[in-house]
DNA sequence: TGATATCCTACTAAACCAATCGGAATTTGT
DNA sequence: ACAAATTCCGATTGGTTTAGTAGGATATCA
């Protein structure tokens, strides 16, 4: 049971933009560089990031991306969801009632897909990226410490 | 995020399997012709559980499956876990610390996979085959009462 | 002995993943 | 005006995974 590069690439993107939030457009470029990824791979991601709302693009030179809300109203649940598509641990575990199949068993077996999705849903969405903001900073914090000693 | 047809596939068998507990051994032909699943790729999954001690074997003719436990010893999420390995949504999920990556940013991400999947293997840990087995019960009783209706 | 099973390994077509590539359009700075 | 930087867009590709097929060896029952 995995998620694809996709949401997790999407989930650190979003969060160096959260990180340089103030330096105004990021480029791809340097996210790309920092985040050790392919920046050709980003170019694939971001834009899909930029039609659901989530950034914002500046084209041109200087150009780049910038978060299109404050981070504690982008959750991450949004972020994975666009770039992974629905939480939907088998395929028929968003579609309604009985029109997935004709099997009993089937069904009874669907409300535990259903019971997982709900679950993930639940645990992304309860999270900001200015909560992964907030523990960067503090994992930064016993970085230097553990330099210190 | 999906996961495969292999743990689907997975409790449906069983549950199949807990529903015919008491007539001796199951072939898997029936349960291939019940759940209308191929036998042949069954038969690739049904080891893999016998394996893991969940399934007992019965080799020759009127031979077949039958669970190594009582249903309500045993839980879905190990089923899952036998056939779909273990639930980590990104790969350094479940190693230990520091040794799955350098980048500050990465390790705070991680934290949301950790979470994710500490949330899935709680609800999968928390039914059991004895679950599936009064729901599908219940859901055979309304269905009886539709089509009496 | 023959039918019915599990068991085991190898093979395959299709889909998906992660990444690469090439080039068009847009903007900034000189 | 021009060059550099950058987003934008679509096509292509190599590799892996998935879901299933196939064939035969082994075991058991009637």
């Amino acid at each position: 049971m995995r998620f694809s590069t996709r949401g997790r690439y999407g989930v650190q993107i979003m969060l160096d933009l959260a990180l340089h939030n103030a330096e105004g457009p990021i480029s791809l470029k340097s996210v790309a560089e920092r985040q050790k990824l392919s920046e050709n791979y980003l170019e694939q991601l971001v834009p899909e990031l930029r039609k659901a709302g989530l950034v914002k693009s500046v084209r041109g030179s200087q150009g780049g991306y910038v978060l299109a809300k404050q981070p504690e109203d982008i959750n991450i649940g949004d972020v994975i969801r666009v770039l992974e598509g629905p939480i939907a641990p088998v395929e028929c575990t968003n579609q309604t009632g009985t029109d997935c199949c004709e099997k009993t068993q089937f069904c009874v077996t669907r409300e535990v897909w259903v019971k997982v999705s709900d679950s993930i849903n639940n645990v992304v969405d309860s999270i900001s990226l200015a909560d992964l903001l907030k523990a960067a900073e503090k994992e930064d914090g016993q970085m230097m410490n553990i330099f210190e000693e």
